[in-house]
DNA sequence: TTGTGTTTTATTGCCTCC
DNA sequence: GGAGGCAATAAAACACAA
């Protein structure tokens, strides 16, 4: 039987005998001499009280010899078929309960085991991505302050052009270039039709350092459109950068984000 | 020796499967 | 409904430091 009350489990205990014959019979079987010894005290006791009020038996650990056995068997099984339990429990002189017992708790250690093994892998692959996560920080931080230092350079680039008149700069510019610029807006929008920002008119930029970046811009793609004919509308360009602050610049590497930049890819 | 933490054996209650 | 598994728990046995 499974259950047991508390006057059930005296019984079930070490294999409490309530007869002679069972003694007998048990001894027979070849328990092992400790087991045996342990059962004769028991019954000693047994007999020395009446079944109304039955000692508190004491538990009793299994020897090393049964222990290793069952060790072996669950090294090979952790399941108990009926049989093998039964099988198991003669061998060794135990109670089939017990067999059964003693694997349903081998398994419950095993399990725990399992379990802190598991938290260990899952925590040293978990280190490992940490470690990676901060390599990757710093080279970003490395790269913001890259970033930080080429926009620096584009200012202090774009204050010493300051010097000179924009409007005459670009009055220079248009007359030796207008034809060709032209050409190339033409040509340009010719193969995309979403290119609003390159069909800007240059005349309505600002300053010198938009201009400077509209021309880099156009010629480029110019440049590039006459390999790669698909432009996406939200490409982000190199020259691009300059236009951000600061503060977006530094956040541009953010490895919390996934990037959004779009790539061009030639046409195959 | 004793207090305390850990391990082992066993029970109980609940769940699933046949 | 019985058998067996599992989680939670009790309690005895054991290990060990103070």
């Amino acid at each position: 039987m499974k259950r047991f009350n508390s006057s059930d489990s005296s019984a079930a205990l070490i294999s409490i005998s309530s007869s002679k014959e069972e003694r007998t019979q048990k001894a027979n079987q070849g328990y092992s001499r400790d087991f045996q010894a342990m059962l004769d005290s028991l019954e000693e006791e047994d007999y020395s009280e009446t079944a109304s009020h039955i000692v508190s038996e004491k538990k009793r650990r299994l020897n090393l010899h049964q222990v290793k056995a069952l060790e072996k068997n669950f090294e090979v099984e952790n399941k108990l078929e009926p049989e093998r339990k039964l099988k198991l429990a003669g061998e060794l002189g135990l109670q089939p309960r017990q067999v059964a017992i003693w694997f349903q708790n081998r398994r419950a250690r095993w399990k725990t085991k399992q379990l802190e093994r598991d938290y260990g892998t899952l925590k040293a692959s978990y280190e490992a991505l940490k470690l990676d996560y901060s390599n990757l920080e710093q080279k970003n931080e490395v790269l913001a302050q890259k970033v930080k230092e080429l926009k620096a350079k584009l200012m202090s680039q774009e204050k010493a052009d300051s010097s000179h008149s924009v409007k005459e700069e670009y009055r220079v510019s248009e007359s030796d270039n207008n034809a060709s610029v032209h050409s190339k807006i033409h040509d340009f929008s010719g193969n995309n039709n979403n290119s609003s920002a390159i069909t800007k008119d240059p005349s309505n930029m600002s300053s010198s350092h938009e201009l400077m970046n509209w021309f880099q811009l156009s010629d480029s793609r110019v440049i590039l459109g006459s390999r790669y004919q698909v432009y996406q509308p939200h490409l982000m360009k190199p020259e691009d950068q300059s236009l951000f602050s600061a503060e977006e610049s530094c956040n541009f590497f953010s490895v919390d984000q996934a990037p959004t930049l779009h790539c061009y890819f030639p046409e195959q």
